[in-house]
DNA sequence: TTATCATTTGATCATTTGTTCAGATGATAA
DNA sequence: TTATCATCTGAACAAATGATCAAATGATAA
């Protein structure tokens, strides 16, 4: 029996649901790959990106003209987007086309677009 | 003919892409709601918390145990995730019980699960 | 080689974000 | 009423973010 110094000071109610939660939790690495996920959707920029690229391929210039920022910013929005495979390239001479890198991208923001529409 | 000077400065290369992108674009509005609900999923703490109420109900109180930050930070990011409606609560006494709002939000994670397990 | 175009990189900076703290609110029971 | 617990609110601040600029890289053609 814990001495009254020792017990928990935290006013939690529930310390089975605490204990549950944590042996389901996903792994600190997976959580935050994901989250790194969501995060590259969840600027209006990048969304437009993904957007546009689900219907053809596009080139940086093209971005940056039918985004209404410099190159250089769609560059740097494009890498973080290949680096978590939601968008690939293809060259053609100096040009790089991207396109969406699998059907994954296109099936969440339905998703989203879905549960935006749906409730409210 | 335009005169050299009032010639596009722009070296963008697909004028007929920039255009197609342009009709088919969201609304800024839609844009806009869809990169906050993008956004709101892309926190590792705020992902932790709708991991962890796709399983069960769970209080304020017990959330802040299980995440490991205070109470006043739980409550701040379920007023965000409660207006984008991620999720609902329900209260019993003093205590609000939150949980997910609807089957999006679970179909949501279990895709980027599927992207995140998928490639690489 | 040189010149040009498309893209990338790194530095910089204003803005946004997530947390904590202190105090307020709201419900319950004595 | 008063006391207590659960939650919320607003201010403050360090850390992360997205954009721009200037310069570098890489491919193509003269």
């Amino acid at each position: 029996m814990p001495s009254p110094d020792e017990q928990c000071q935290c006013r939690c109610i529930h310390q089975d649901r605490i204990t549950l939660a944590a042996d389901k939790a996903l792994d600190t690495r997976e959580n935050e790959r994901m989250a790194a996920l969501f995060k590259a959707m969840g600027d209006p920029n990048r969304l437009r990106i993904l957007w546009a690229l689900n219907n053809q391929e596009m080139c940086v210039c093209d971005l940056a003209q039918f985004i209404g920022v410099t190159e250089s910013a769609i560059s740097h929005q494009l890498r973080r987007l290949r680096q978590l495979h939601l968008v690939a390239s293809r060259r053609e001479g100096p040009v790089l086309y991207y396109r969406l890198d699998d059907d994954h991208v296109s099936e969440l923001i339905r998703l989203a677009l879905q549960h935006l529409r749906e409730d409210t």
